[in-house]
RNA sequence: GUGGUUAUAGCUCAGUCGGUUAGAGCGUCGGAUUGUGGUUCCGAAGGUCGCGGGUUCGAGCCCCGUUUUCCACCCCA
């Protein structure tokens, strides 16, 4: 055998029964979007580096996908830089373009560059794959859809309460049982303030974003090793070990952050938000949890995650409130609030929990099964009037063996095939068969229709 | 990037202590059945045992390297 091919690793192929059901969730979360007033946007999968870099953090940049420049990328490098062996410098001078690591940055960077072709507050939705040169693992791809919503341009609640329905109805019509979890990177501010350690913010929320996975005490132990002082953790400890209903932590909290006027300020949108839910009767659990802190650093306000609650794989939806993001392309003061859907992880979910409707609608209904060219000359015209209703028919293309013909019918799941011969020509009708049943009956076209539609 | 793990037919996997010609199920193809699929029966094709090197009289099996798979960390949807 010739070398076997491959994909590169943490990327899939994706089978015709596999795209059916991954287009079920695409389409139930477009639906929805749509619901809401938000329009789709694409954006190319590759973007200058300039535009990619350094907003994602360090690690970030070391896990975007670089694009060697094309024709002999060499050129104008002098030895001494190659003998530096220094990556990260001659990275820039090779490779000019990368692929998107996610679809926020690229749409900051659609709106500062097409402002005058849109209206603010602008919607926007955005479904398409982003590439992270990761290490891959369970629920983790190097190739991965992100479904985005986005409203840029306004400060308003009310687009966090959109956000948490849109959350609330997409996984509802998926059957999936998930809770939100809602922060608010003020309150986390107010934090860092209220113990003296404002600078220290980044390292704090990260730390304490792994409370789940290694408890209490490590946390702490990872503060520390951040040069933060005992007396801060001190502080952080009643903070950490909040409980009670979204309302009691508030208070809480309310005691501890009364001198941060930021904090106060994220105490109070949350009120707001959690307001507008009981309001318009989200019926999705939403909790307030601290611990929620997430690696991207822009976010200023509302932090959201959701996790399902049926299976362990980490969030499936992610997203948050960021002031100033359009800024770093140099379009100030525009505000949005966005939440991402990780369809791929959703596939999995619903993969493990079967949850797909039964209905294939893109199936094939009727396959023409077929013996010569007398018999093909035949069925075409019929095929071309089923079409015409819609209806999604195909002929057999070789005049195979009936058995053949037939087991390909079953194998594509086709409800009804009809077969078409010398008796069949003379009467000017098909025999249609039921795959299901295994009846069959000859049918003139009228006949036909009325019983597949 | 760090640590561990895996690799045998198209797929899922057996393969004993290192011993002759590497097996099964599923799938594919052909036949039983020239116009009837899903069930059944018969038969066939399909392998550089990931790749490269080493140890040995002899390696799918042991050793080294490399790639790959999966898992944990980092980080994240």
């Amino acid at each position: 055998m010739a070398q076997k091919p491959s994909i590169p690793k943490g990327t899939r192929d994706f089978t015709p029964a596999e795209m059916a059901n991954r287009n079920y969730i695409f389409n139930t979360i477009k639906d929805v979007f749509r619901l809401y007033g938000f329009q789709q946007i694409e954006t190319p999968a590759m973007e200058n580096l300039s535009t990619l870099m350094g907003k994602y953090g360090e690690e970030g940049d070391k896990l975007l996908f670089k694009i060697l420049n094309s024709g002999d990328f060499l050129n104008g490098l002098s030895d001494n830089e190659l003998l530096e062996r220094n990556s990260p410098k001659l990275t820039t001078k090779i490779s000019e373009k990368g692929l998107r690591y996610d679809l926020t940055v690229p749409f900051a960077r659609f709106v500062v560059q097409n402002r005058d072709k849109i209206t603010f507050p602008f919607k926007r939705y955005q479904i398409q794959p982003v590439w992270r040169a990761d290490r891959p693992q369970r629920g983790r791809y190097r190739e991965f859809y992100q479904c985005d919503v986005d409203v840029v341009g306004s400060d308003s609640l009310l687009n966090e309460l959109e956000l948490i329905q849109i959350v609330d109805e997409v996984y509802r019509r998926l059957k999936i049982k998930v809770v939100i979890k809602i922060n608010n990177r003020k309150i986390l501010s107010g934090i860092a303030e209220i113990i003296g350690e404002a600078e220290k913010i980044t390292d704090i929320t990260v730390a304490i974003d792994k409370m789940d996975k290694i408890g209490l005490e490590k946390v702490n132990e990872e503060i520390a090793s951040k040069g933060i002082s005992q007396q801060a953790i001190d502080k952080l400890q009643p903070i950490l070990k909040l409980s009670g209903t979204n309302s009691e932590k508030l208070n809480q909290l309310k005691a501890v952050l009364s001198y941060s006027e930021i904090g106060m300020k994220g105490i109070a949108e949350l009120e707001t938000i959690f307001g507008l839910c009981e309001a318009m009767k989200v019926d999705t659990a939403i909790e307030l949890d601290l611990t929620l802190a997430r690696g991207l650093n822009y976010y200023t306000g509302a932090i959201f995650e959701v996790k399902a609650l049926d299976v362990e794989i980490g969030s499936i939806t992610g997203g948050g409130r960021y002031d100033n993001l359009t800024g770093v392309f140099g379009m100030e003061g525009v505000s949005g609030v966005g939440i991402s859907f990780g369809a791929d992880r959703i596939y999995d979910v619903l993969n493990q929990l079967e949850l797909y409707p039964e209905n294939s609608v893109e199936n094939t209904r009727v396959l023409f099964v077929s013996f010569g060219e007398k018999e093909l000359m035949y069925c075409l015209p019929w095929l071309n009037a089923l079409r015409a209703k819609g209806i999604n028919t195909e002929i057999y293309p070789e005049s195979a063996k009936m058995k053949k013909q037939m087991s390909y019918a079953d194998n594509k799941h086709i409800p009804y095939v009809a077969i078409v011969g010398e008796t069949e020509m003379n009467e000017g009708k098909v025999m249609l068969k039921n795959m299901k049943s295994g009846e069959q009956q000859l049918c003139t076209l009228n006949e036909l229709l009325a019983i597949i539609q």
